[in-house]
DNA sequence: CGTATGACGTGCA
DNA sequence: GTGCACGCCATAC
């Protein structure tokens, strides 16, 4: 368990119902900039249902990938209220 | 220890 | 808007 892993675990757990973050917030939130790559690693290899780990999503709004399948990640932020255009995420800002 | 791969991002043609 | 090359970090082999 590297500290990057407990970090990024803590940021995305922190994540709000109906809120998304991208891979490289997580990895700034993290104390690693430049490690959204491995935050992505880190988030597949997870399987702790804990983590919301759907709620991170690509930087261009892009849904990205995720373990269970892109339809469930897309469905389960439909779900908690995430407004989807095209099958991208829709990032206020 | 070097190489390849991956839920990525940026830059450029 | 699309496609491709490069860079980044962690992990697997």
């Amino acid at each position: 368990m590297t500290s990057l892993q407990k970090r990024v675990y803590e940021v995305v757990k922190k994540i709000p119902r109906g809120e998304v973050l991208t891979y490289k917030e997580v990895a700034e939130f993290a104390e690693h900039p430049l490690a959204f790559r491995a935050v992505g690693n880190i988030l597949n290899k997870n399987r702790n249902p804990k983590i919301p780990c759907h709620r991170v999503v690509r930087i261009s709004g892009g849904v990205g990938e995720y373990n269970k399948g892109r339809e469930k990640k897309l469905a389960l932020l439909k779900r908690e209220g995430v407004v989807i255009k095209n099958d991208k995420v829709v990032i206020l800002k």
